[in-house]
Order: C-alpha cells, then sequence, then structure tokens
DNA sequence: TGTATTTTGTGAATCACTTCACAAAAGAAT
DNA sequence: ATTCTTTTGTGAAGTGATTCACAAAATACA
C-alpha cells in the first residue's frame, strides 16, 4: 500500500472523518454515486475547503469536475478510521450505563465486538446478560489477555474508576474509554478517552447563561 | 456585578472550566485552602499557562505568590457555568440509554433536574419511572411551555430525532442534547451538543490503527 | 476538437489557541 | 524595613487549524 507518511492528524479531522463516514452511509442509501465537498459540507454544516483539507491528508479521492464516488470514499474513511476490522471490547460494570451499551446495536454493526464484561458484584457475577455471562473483576487481566481484548470500556463508580484501570492498562490494553467522571491517569502509549455527560450538560448551562454576553473591545 | 466585556470564549475553555470544577471540589474535599495554577494544571495534565489564561478570561481570582482560593474559585466557576441555578431537564425517549440518564444522581446534584419524561410507546405512557410520570409525546410542546423547560435530552432512535428535535424548537426551548446518531438541524440561536458514543469508539479504533503513523516530512 | 463549466488538491494567508516570559504583587524570612 | 521567594496576570511569540484562492484536471457539450 502506498501510504503517505505523514504528520500528526488533530483530533477535530478524526471526528470529522466519522462525520464523513456517517453521511456517505446515508448518501449510499439515498442512492448516490457521487458527492463534492460543496453538497457533503452543506449537509453536515462545515465549509467545502474543510472536507477536502481533511480527505487530503490521506489522499486524493476524488475526481476533479465530478466529486468524490462514494462508495470509495465511504470504504477508505473505513479503513483509515480502522472499521474495516473486527475489534474485541471489553467492559467493566454492569450498571445503569453499562447495561445500557451492552445492548446497544450500533456498536456491533461498526465491527466492535462486546465479548466481555466484568463486575465485583456477587449477584451479577456468573449471571447471563444479553447472551454475555458477566465475569469476576478478579479474573480481568487474565481474560483481557486471552481473549485478547483491544478496547475496554469503563463503567463502574468514580471511586474504583482508578484501580480497574490500571488492571486494563496492566493487561496491555492500549484504548480505554471512560464513563467515570475522574481524570485517569495512563501512560503515555495508552490512548484514553472520557466520555463525561455531566460535563457536556454544563457546556449547554454556560451557553444559556452567557448567551446575552457583550462583544466588544 | 462588574462584568468584563468579553470576546467569544472558546468550546476547549469552557470545557477545561468543567474540568478546573470538578478537580476543586476534590480539593476542597481534601480540605486544600489554595491551590497554584501549577498543582492544579499537574493533577490535570495542563500547563499552568493554561490554567491561568483561561481563568483570566473572566477576572483576576487569584493571589500572587499564594495561588487561588479553592472555595471562592470553585464558587466562581461554577456561577460562570451556571451551576448556582437549577435547571429544568425533559427527556425524549425512555429506552435503554433515556432509563440509565434518568437515574443518574450526579445531574440532579449540579442542578440539572429531570423534571419531564417523555415517550410514544402506549405501554410506556402514563407510567412511573424513577418518581416521574412518562408523558406522552402529543403533548409535548405544551409540557415544555408549562413546565419551563430550559434544556431537552433527546434519547430517541435516529429516524424520530429530528421530527422530536422540531417540536423541541418549537416550544421554545434553546438547549438541546442530542443521542441520536443524526446530524439535527436548528436554529442559530439553539445550542446542540452531540453525544455521539460510536464516534467516540472510532476514535480509539483510529487512534489504534495508526499508532505506528510514520512521522517525517 | 475546442471551449465552458465544474470541482479537486493544495500552498499561502488568515484566524484561533497555546505557551512563553516577565513585570507586578503578595507573603515569608531575616 | 529589606530582601527573597513564589505565583499571578497578561502582552507577545509561537504553534496549530481553518479558510482562501487558484492552477490543474476532468467532464459536458457544441
Ligand atoms: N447512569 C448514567 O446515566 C451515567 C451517566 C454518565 C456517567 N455515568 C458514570 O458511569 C459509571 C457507572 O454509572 P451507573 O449509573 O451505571 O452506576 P451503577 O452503580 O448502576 O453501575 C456500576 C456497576 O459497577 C459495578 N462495580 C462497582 N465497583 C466495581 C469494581 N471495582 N469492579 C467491577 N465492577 C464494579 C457495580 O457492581 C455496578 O454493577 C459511574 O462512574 C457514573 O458516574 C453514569
Ligand atoms: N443504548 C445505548 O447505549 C446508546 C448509545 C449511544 C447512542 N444511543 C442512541 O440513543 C437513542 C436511543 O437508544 P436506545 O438504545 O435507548 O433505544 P430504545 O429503543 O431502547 O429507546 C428509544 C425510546 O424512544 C421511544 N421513541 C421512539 N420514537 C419516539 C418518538 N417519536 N417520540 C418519543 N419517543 C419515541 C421508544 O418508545 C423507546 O422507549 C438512539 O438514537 C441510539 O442510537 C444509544
Amino acid at each position: 500500500m502506498a501510504k503517505k507518511s505523514m504528520r500528526k492528524i488533530s483530533n477535530s479531522t478524526i471526528h470529522r472523518l466519522s462525520i464523513y463516514y456517517r453521511a456517505l452511509l446515508g448518501l449510499e442509501r439515498e442512492g448516490y454515486e457521487t458527492i463534492s465537498s460543496k453538497e457533503l459540507a452543506r449537509r453536515e454544516k462545515l465549509t467545502p475547503a474543510q472536507v477536502r483539507k481533511d480527505l487530503s491528508f490521506f489522499g486524493s479521492f476524488g475526481t476533479r469536475g465530478l466529486g468524490y464516488p462514494v462508495k470509495e470514499l465511504k470504504a477508505r474513511i473505513g479503513e483509515i478510521l480502522g472499521l474495516n476490522k473486527l475489534w474485541n471490547v471489553a467492559m467493566v460494570g454492569v450498571g445503569n450505563i453499562g447495561s445500557a451499551l451492552v445492548s446497544y446495536k450500533e456498536f456491533a454493526k461498526q465491527g466492535f465486538i462486546v465479548k466481555l464484561l466484568f463486575d465485583n458484584d456477587q449477584r451479577k457475577i456468573g449471571s447471563n446478560h444479553k447472551g454475555i455471562i458477566i465475569n469476576d473483576i478478579a479474573s480481568i487481566k487474565q481474560m483481557l489477555q486471552e481473549q485478547e481484548i483491544q478496547i475496554v470500556i469503563v463503567t463502574v463508580p468514580a471511586a474504583a474508576a482508578q484501580k480497574v484501570c490500571d488492571e486494563v492498562v496492566e493487561a496491555g490494553v492500549k484504548a480505554i474509554m471512560n464513563f467515570a467522571p475522574v481524570s485517569l491517569k495512563v501512560p503515555d502509549d495508552v490512548v484514553l478517552l472520557n466520555e463525561n455527560m455531566s460535563i457536556e450538560l454544563e457546556h449547554l448551562s454556560f451557553s444559556l447563561t452567557n448567551r446575552n454576553m457583550v462583544l466588544s473591545d
């Protein structure tokens, strides 16, 4: 594969790639064969230049005068995002939010396969949740390794999150998605993303509170 | 109130204000009276200059040579974020993720009070979920207005999200948090935040896929 | 074949965000 | 009181992201 050597891709660009991917899924369903940066940008409230620049980091996928071929571009962005592979996912903490996520079918459709569940509640351990047995947290390190888990979703209470995280890191997992509202410490080679809904709500209350902010010098 | 007139505050700054707020809650519990930008930055893996710059957009809260008073700074950031008020929240779609969110106690602690629930499933309408009656979606516009709802959380399937969103906007609500994986269209004066967990997972798979990317010219 | 039209791909320019660096302010020490 | 130490607050500098603007490439059509 003629892989262009490249600099760091910004988080915003990675995020927009996911947005393009979703848009292309829709366009494919609607029967579009090609799409211009102009139209793609209009649909996702971005600028055409932004779309073209983002894609240009990874190669030249379009045809001048015509636009981008929907099917191919979708496939190509899928590859870039790693969606052409299956990913083994484990979830720790099968409570309110954990249960909701396990039953979320979109994840599997995108190649994220929840293979293992863990909890420390004796009443839950051994029980069958949506066809998956809930394992004892005590066996986490060994099982993550045996099942070659690549991504772990942490949905335990804040107080337990760092300990769980440490064990996950020790097992060699390099990607963690954390729902607990705490700043977890991980080594540099582990990617950690925090999904903090309270912070998002606070963004809304900030916006409502400061909507008539003075714009002057 | 001597409000400094100001330029647009960046989303990153708003996000970090929430991070500072959480850190300060912890520091207060740990008994700290003051905190320096250096120490606050170390804890949250930011730079001291970033902390000081962020805070300086809103005023001068620190004492040179000493740092920031924990209690006061927490209160001040709380005000900036709008956490000194109570916010009336409604949730539309009481399914897997909606139910998990309704039972999440942290929201209420921060002043986000879930007052109304809506669904279109006749089996759910009228039933009592965690002490709140689930209302018929048909009555949403009137009820949002009557109960003076300021923030709406949308947790309906993707196909229903735009219609729900339109009704919410029509009711005069100016802040929406959307969990459905679609790009919703809202007028300019409505703040819309998308919480898309698939996109976050894709960020992880991107990172795992591209971790050994060449860094050259 | 030639001309008009469309739209990409990308350096250059602009805009936004972060970090630097230091004067000023405050407390601590002598 | 004076000096030393710490740490803020903030312009200026530096870095990174977005937008501009246009040549180049491809199609459409006469
Ligand atoms: N419920 C929500 O809507 C929501 C929203 C945002 C964030 N969160 C966060 O997600 C996390 C989970 O929230 P929840 O509402 O699902 O809580 P929950 O109490 O319903 O679930 C937590 C689960 O983790 C298990 N657990 C506790 N300690 C453990 C450990 N050491 N090892 C393994 N499992 C352990 C518990 O047995 C329980 O099953 C919390 O950190 C919460 O702040 C929840
Ligand atoms: N479950 C998850 O973990 C998860 C994760 C991320 C995103 N999401 C997204 O959140 C949304 C809800 O997911 P879910 O898993 O809770 O689905 P769900 O089917 O369990 O719940 C959806 C609820 O919305 C109700 N509903 C449907 N149409 C409606 C309408 N027009 N008006 C009012 N209510 C209506 C349904 O009756 C149901 O109660 C989806 O868009 C999904 O993609 C879910």
